[in-house]
DNA sequence: AGCATTATTTTCACTGCTCGAATAAAAATG
DNA sequence: CATTTTTATTCGAGCAGTGAAAATAATGCT
């Protein structure tokens, strides 16, 4: 029940987090924009952008910046980010690369470095030692973006403990367990977030496709692993770490196929690449996951179900059924409008559908309330990023600089 | 995305709540305790509790009226709700029985009335004559209190629709896809709140056990039907009908045992004092379900379990299965801290117990985070009522009497 | 009985916020 | 060059909340 106490500072706040919000959403905006979309009065977004203006948070658009579409009147003056104001650190651990991106507050990348990984990497270099280094080293290139870092934002896979600042599990080897958030934020003393990625892409797939913005709406990633982001109305659920799901890892097949997370019958032993892989090999259920699939070896294989060969499309059909099962009984939960299916496994959609539909079919809430609207959508890349960076300057715009002083 | 401006009326409303939300949830307090327990000053406690008494929603209790602790200085004056600002009429719906209670501002029964139900009493009168003639039975009982009815809220069973004011699907007969709760409030010029058993159980629960109030909590009714509500952190998820679920028909089985919803493999139909039954005698799993099922006979049911008769303990052994890899699977997209069981199937949590740790045990989330903490809880009647009662007064303290006006 | 002590409330002066209306500013139009 | 149109700022009013001081109402001590 931690609902707070209002006075005049916290209707400040709340009425600059409109405005800056409002510029994130839309980008530049004249005065006239923000009062129109925060339903503010015009007296009061002249107050709040001149105090944001002062402060250097927000900045003028010259004439020239801005397209004109002139007609009669006074010409608007866009206000939009200052990029200076800020920046935040962004990096994206997965288990076979490490990105890590400088952006500024304005959303601009101003510089990225790249990192392949083994499952080796964090055994050779702790995971602390390893992400440091590598700040240390963008910050170096960056000197001037260096010192206005105000957050390390980090997108991981696996389990969150309950206070979202260890991985308590994780596909990424060596990686769990290891306090590496908290120790980052004491050696460069910023706030350092960790975020499930499977919420990320719930995240940016809400930024990347506007009719998705007000939806509820389940994202789900399948390739070499198998995971679930929400949100919910537009909002993503809960405040911290919920929203994010084990999807991947919900069982599917009591006593079912050996999953990479050392438990039997998961999502993923079935419909990932490898359980796909392993299914069509006929390579026995229990049979150790392999540790990595490569990409054309598992597109290979989508070109062979689509050309109609028996293992392979069993192999979907089964790692469809799992997907679908999943859904059905996620949706006994929470029942999504939309449903995003993203990654490399949105190629083989075709494969899968007819499956997860007869899945869903077969649940009450589907035949109630109707089959959600199932979209395959490729490239889950830029999803990621973009959640990543939206969810953290979000962060910067309403924790740092909704509050005046 | 929906966040709305806040200026000084929406400081006012918000504190005037917190006001009347730690009197509901504390009882009558002096302005003193008010203060410490809101966060707001002696000075804005005096301001809105003056208000407050000025519009006849709260007031003075009388010295005698109150438990003299008493010490130095002047003696508090404690305030608390005037039972006369307004009253709610709260009707539950289930299988086999219709209830009604009028309850005034202050929590307390005024007047109640009871109904058996059968599965025809809805085909012979409509719904919303049913529960409209009810009504009006209770309003001319009570004269003086129907002049101030606020709210109608109801509870039921089955699936709403998304704007949550139909019931699409129900166990209870002839029930579904009538808009009684529109054609209610068009009739009695009162809105009418149709919210899921389920979710008023947590709720209840909430309200019921202090430790509770700001825990992670599903709350699993396991008896005629198994169905399931959930809080996150003291808050019902979402604000309208989300926190409500359809655990009882997620699907445990592909393709197994007949539900009374009509699809197969539902929990509900291994879990249900119905499925249980159909277990132990070894009726085919595709037979008709029982439409109801005598609390005797599951009581026996139970007896023969713990004398350890074969076929029973089996019974609820498939029951604690279903149930666990229900729960297994609902902690991959939601995990509570704590799982409540409650009904009469409480009294079978010793048979279940083993199956059900089993399942959980069995999954990545229960690996990581530990097992949740399952607490076998009896009597489902009081939660839901007081969930009900204590849902719609908060709600009536939010709505209508935080606004000023 | 009378006065100091203590705890609870109220009063008061002050600050900050939003709002509507009036005013100022900056361009296009005829 | 005056008029029209659109944008932005200024100003006074109204309402919140706050801290400090004052008022209130009982107990305890001499």
């Amino acid at each position: 029940m931690a609902r707070k106490v209002s006075d005049s500072d916290s209707v400040r706040r709340q009425n600059r987090g409109l405005v800056l919000g409002a510029l994130r959403v839309e980008g530049p905006l004249s005065r006239t924009a923000l009062a129109s979309g925060t339903g503010l009065s015009h007296a009061s977004i002249t107050a709040i952008t001149q105090d944001l203006v002062e402060q250097g948070i927000i900045l003028d658009l010259e004439p020239g910046e801005r397209a004109d579409a002139r007609g009669r009147g006074r010409p608007a003056t866009l206000v939009g980010f200052n990029r200076q104001a800020g920046s935040a650190a962004l990096f994206e651990i997965d288990v076979n690369r490490a990105r890590l991106s400088l952006v500024d507050y304005g959303g601009i990348l101003v510089d990225r470095l790249e990192t392949q990984l083994t499952p080796k990497s964090f055994a050779e270099t702790p995971p602390t030692h390893f992400l440091a280094e590598r700040l240390q080293q963008l910050q170096q290139r960056n000197p001037e973006h260096a010192k206005i870092i105000q957050r390390v934002a980090i997108s991981v896979q696996g389990i969150l403990n309950r206070d979202g600042q260890i991985l308590k599990w994780s596909p990424v080897a060596h990686i769990a367990n290891t306090p590496f958030a908290a120790e980052l934020a004491e050696q460069f003393a910023l706030p350092v977030s960790l975020h499930k990625r499977g919420r990320l892409l719930a995240e940016g797939a809400r930024w990347l496709d506007p009719a998705l913005a007000d939806a509820s709406v389940a994202t789900v990633f399948v390739g070499s692993t198998v995971a679930m982001g929400m949100t919910f109305r537009g909002q993503i659920l809960g405040r911290s770490d919920e929203g994010a799901t084990e999807f991947g890892h919900m069982n599917h097949q009591p006593n079912g196929a050996l999953c990479r997370c050392g438990m039997r019958g998961c999502v993923e032993a079935y419909a990932s690449d490898y359980g796909v892989l392993r299914t069509a090999y006929s390579v026995p259920e229990t049979a150790t996951p392999a540790p990595a699939v490569p990409a054309q070896e598992y597109e290979g294989l989508i070109a062979r179900a689509e050309a109609g060969e028996r293992a392979a499309t069993h192999a979907f059909n089964l790692a469809g059924r799992a997907v679908g099962f999943g859904l059905s009984r996620m949706m006994a939960v929470f029942d999504p409008s939309h449903i995003l299916i993203v990654g490399p496994g949105a190629r083989a959609f075709g494969l899968m559908q007819s499956e997860i539909y007869a899945a869903l079919a077969g649940s009450l809430v589907c035949r109630v309330n109707g089959l959600p609207q199932l979209i395959a959508y490729r490239d889950e890349r830029e999803p990621v990023f973009r959640g990543l960076l939206m969810k953290t300057l979000n962060e910067i715009d309403q924790t740092d600089f909704a509050t005046r002083a």
